[in-house]
DNA sequence: CCGCGCAATGTAAGCCTTTACATTGCTAAA
DNA sequence: TTTAGCAATGTAAAGGCTTACATTGCGCGG
């Protein structure tokens, strides 16, 4: 008998099955509409010979790769990881492999990317953010290829995402501190130019200070880049500035870590001098010491979500649809009521 | 003139610059091997048509999808994350994708993920630590994926790794440790008998203690699954059983911060009462309150090794090599002398 | 002015599956 | 017994790229 050399294909299994290669493919795809008896000859010889079906092939006759692309800022940070983690354990479920890319939140990089796993055939992609040259979203329609949103949710925006809504989770959490009595607030940002999420948390502390009889021009507001470290150094330029905020938001949760690294290094009480609130309540905000208040997002829900429709999509071909999710204000040790 | 309705292909790329398949191909491909004047062309036509190759009919001529995966327990983890993110960014460098899987640090699972994976085309694979059943190393030769190890490296392992020497770096840490007066120990361990990185780090508390006159029977060890809850409850055994431990040592960061809060829950004062020691140094050891004495591994660094040697391999044919990486001993607040 | 050698380009085979359509061989109704 | 209908299986085309090999045409040394 003659020894094949290379990996085994669908010929050599139909071969030493004795029967056709379309059989074989409808064994491995279809099995019920196969008869018992040949089943078991094909998935004899498909264990003896080893076979793997051809990834190529597949790809090229089902136009499919079963993959699903996402496309973060990057994993290292918390919200992202831990989305992403509980994205691709459904994906998995739902019989789809994730392929991950990442932007170091730059925009340039984010076009390159979404290209890039379109190239690479991804079935469709997970996006963070609304905030995207429209160009990028004809090349996906060209393409073929859906696009999901999260991380975020707007009403208004066009497209479906899974997310919830920044800006009234940061609102409804700067009513409480208004509430509590604080009048001067002030907020460390992320960068607001590139990311529409940091932009919906202000305009949401806006908001809270204007229903309230704040003047919104009062918020004393500074940008930086993620980190602990940044987050410390804005807090100390916050507290240099002398405005009297008693109240500090924080973009996310990272930077009002390195606040409260900064306050302790200031020998400022958390709360009594001064509260300060995160966002997004990763593991972050328990161990801090204070505790972190911050406000709780549901990342895992939002990549099962995510992975879920997707699934949906490409196998069902039911369309995408926007899917908001709650936030929940978590109160732990950082935020007091203003000193009478 | 006639207009075409699906997707452009290399054809009518050809066709409309008036070359032939074989140029546009290698215009792609080498450019340099084609004149200026044609490679003008054929850009001009690809531009016209939105042309993108076709990933499917490229893998399968090429049989290469340019795509690494890697599967590691979870992203949720820091350190995963965090080596993951760098193996990402610098395999882009090199021209590849990164694709995930995760195994919540089931073996059944791995063994699940690296077929998957190997089905979807991955050039190569990274996998986390050696322990794994030889079978599947069987599997992937005749499959002719490779695989590196990385986040342990062994100088006896036969197979390729980049990592550190987990045994070695816990030693280290104990010598110090017992250096300050220690005598009693314990130590809070991941599972050993899935998770050789923790047996490594169990091995090199044993190693320090017989060195330095201990009796290694003494340690006092337990075990736990991954989570500052689980960190936590286990502090509270370790002190309820009454040893006498002076110090405790924890498998990871997360259970040590575990531990502190139950430190701080049963007032004990860390580090005069009972000091803890870390592992990894991940962000969080710097924020717990009292900041962690841990052992700084360099998980960018790793990724960033593993990433080149898998992109060298496939590409130049450059055999994969153990790469040792070097750790460190971090020294803050939650280690102190025992008091004379 | 000839012809060699080389750079540029073309031709066409091959990569392996899926699947529309064709065929076979039954069963069961008439 | 005949045959319609159906389940099981087979045949072969299609899918789009890469690349070995063939061809063309030009420059340059002799």
């Amino acid at each position: 008998m003659r020894v094949k050399n290379g990996t085994p294909t669908l010929h050599d299994v139909a071969f030493a099955a004795n029967v056709s290669t379309a059989t074989v493919s409808r064994c491995l795809n279809f099995p019920d509409k196969v008869s018992a008896a040949t089943r078991l000859k094909v998935s004899a010889a498909i264990n003896e010979l080893g076979y793997l079906p051809n990834f190529g092939a597949k790809v090229m006759a089902t136009n499919r790769t079963n993959t699903i692309g996402a496309i973060i800022p990057t994993m290292e940070n918390a919200i992202f990881a831990r989305g992403l983690q509980a994205f691709q354990e459904e994906l998995l479920l739902h019989g789809f492999t994730l392929l991950v890319a990442s932007t170091s939140y730059r925009p340039e990089i984010e076009q390159e990317q979404i290209r890039a796993l379109v190239a690479r055939g991804a079935d469709a992609l997970l996006l963070i953010g609304h905030e995207r040259d429209p160009e990028i979203y004809r090349f996906l329609e060209n393409q073929g290829v859906a696009a999901l949103t999260a991380w975020a949710y707007n009403s208004q925006a066009e497209r479906p995402s899974v997310g919830f809504d920044n800006r009234a989770a940061m609102r409804e959490m700067a009513i409480k501190v208004i509430e509590m009595g604080h009048r001067k607030l002030a907020l460390i940002s992320a960068q607001r130019s590139t990311n529409d999420r940091a932009q919906a948390r202000h305009s949401g502390i806006l908001d809270a200070m204007a229903e309230n009889g704040l003047d919104p021009n009062d918020l004393y507001m500074l940008e930086t880049t993620y980190g602990i470290e940044e987050g410390a150094q804005a807090f100390k330029q916050v507290m240099a500035a002398n405005t009297g905020a008693t109240a500090v938001f924080c973009g996310n949760d990272v930077l009002a870590v390195g606040a409260l690294r900064s306050a302790r290094e200031l020998n400022l009480n958390v709360p009594n001098d001064v509260s300060i609130i995160g966002f997004d309540d990763i593991e972050l905000a328990q161990v801090a010491y204070p505790a972190l208040t911050t406000v709780h997002v549901p990342h895992r829900e939002m990549g099962v979500f995510a992975a879920q429709a997707l699934a949906n999509l490409i196998k069902e071909g039911i369309a995408l649809k926007s899917i908001p999710l709650k936030t929940k204000l978590v109160f732990r040790d950082t935020l007091a009521a203003v000193a009478p």
